[in-house]
DNA sequence: CGAGTCGTTGACCTTCCTCAAACGCTGTGG
DNA sequence: CCACAGCGTTTGAGGAAGGTCAACGACTCG
């Protein structure tokens, strides 16, 4: 778990510890490294044959849009995630992706991996404990959404994404990197962009956490966790089960 | 795909044409039948070494609480739905679930689903597949909490459930029976009992579904369906790849 | 018969949305 | 080099959707 792995092979490592033979099959499974610039659609709803990507570098989203316009962002990938992977067996993609920044990708061989499964079981367990704790995530997300106020559904986002942001080697216990727009964070949190900009104020004037420049900045965690009743025990990261 | 086939291989045969060797092999990984009264907890949140669970008869759901005692709940699951199978790797389940009526459920031998998976790849498919299709339910369950109004939620909750249901063989296309309180079906769109109460005779009186006595009946599926701009194809039913 | 649950309705209030406007920054073309 | 468009952010004023509190009727179960 140096930082010199690739991203997703440091995530999984913090379930399963991968030996050399985990490694060559998980690197076997990507094609090349592919950039792609921001604002670019990857993925989008209704696709047909879509491709499942891992994010090697930069930030993306996935997300639906409505009939009237009104979007609902559905999770950030960052290094390390999967994008798309979920739905592959699904005829038609269920969400659309697209680039938040510039974005290193690689594309994953989804026709190869049944026989990868056969053959290193050790990584495929790790590959499905990652795309449980993807779902578990998702469904926080829904809580969220459904039963916290506008200034708790934002703080354990911002919580959440630090966790997972530090899991694969970006920012430190009080501050990360944030390419996020004001909008997309809004749409994210299901409020309007305009309630969002009170709300960090107000957590700004608070002194409980900063949102500025592409930083975000915990001013003081204990009273920010005990805002949302945040939980870290959905990540599944205390301990590791299969060493 | 007939009525007396069981709901799960019923839901799959939509997907897969199942053969001898999937049946027999999904039946081997079921354990005997287990009935389980109504409002019974199965499994709750932080549990380690949770168990899975198919439903083959009654109405269940799963849910988070928060530490104010509000609730949301995820998911409803009916015949032929999986209860915890999707985090079965997480060390600990991530949710609760409770049944809501009297239910029989199978519990899956979880341990020997990678076997399976080996033995029988059609059928690994089959599996996946329904789960991939659940999680695009629980991500159309958050963009619906997100972005659309209490109206247009309820409204698509409730189409979305009638097509489930008739996956399995229950209701038909005017009318399903719902066993679902009030109460519950609040949790599960993020609004307060009292507001949905509204709602719902709001949409009696307005003559387009009506939401009584355990059953529930759409009047006008078209102005229903356009009110939330509900479009059936990512439960990705239209036409089945593998036959 | 009494307790408990579920559904129903009213009055009032909070949260969040809508509309509107203005500021700073960046990139682009004259 | 400047003008200007475009985007993201910030702020204010007013309004609507949905929440809170309270009360009551219907029904079930012990």
């Amino acid at each position: 778990m140096q930082q010199s792995l690739d991203p997703l092979a440091r995530k999984l490592g913090a379930f399963v510890t991968l030996g050399e033979r985990e490694t060559k099959a998980l690197e076997a499974l990507q094609g090349p490294r592919t950039l792609i610039a921001a604002g670019k659609e990857i993925v989008y709803e209704g696709q047909q044959q879509h491709a499942a990507y891992v994010v090697a570098d930069g930030w993306a989203c996935s997300y639906k849009e409505l009939q009237d316009g009104a979007r609902q962002v559905i999770d950030i990938q960052i290094p390390g995630d999967f994008l798309g992977l979920r739905s592959f067996l699904l005829r038609r993609s269920d969400q659309s992706f697209t680039t938040l920044t510039d974005v290193v990708v690689t594309k994953i061989a989804t026709d190869r991996l049944v026989d990868t499964f056969h053959a290193v079981p050790r990584l495929a367990v790790a590959l499905l404990w990652a795309a449980s704790r993807d779902e578990a995530m998702v469904v926080e997300h829904l809580v969220s959404v459904g039963r916290r106020d506008a200034v708790a559904r934002t703080v354990h986002f911002l919580l959440e994404l630090g966790a997972k942001l530090k899991l694969v080697g970006h920012g430190s216990a009080t501050e990360f990197p944030c390419p996020l727009s004001q909008s997309v964070l809004a749409d994210a949190l299901g409020i309007t962009s305009i309630h969002l900009n009170r709300v960090l104020r107000q957590l700004r004037e608070s002194e409980l956490l900063i949102f500025r420049d592409g930083w975000v900045t915990f001013l003081d965690r204990e009273r920010l966790a005990a805002l949302t009743g945040f939980d870290y025990s959905y990540l599944d990261l205390e301990t590791t089960a299969l060493r």
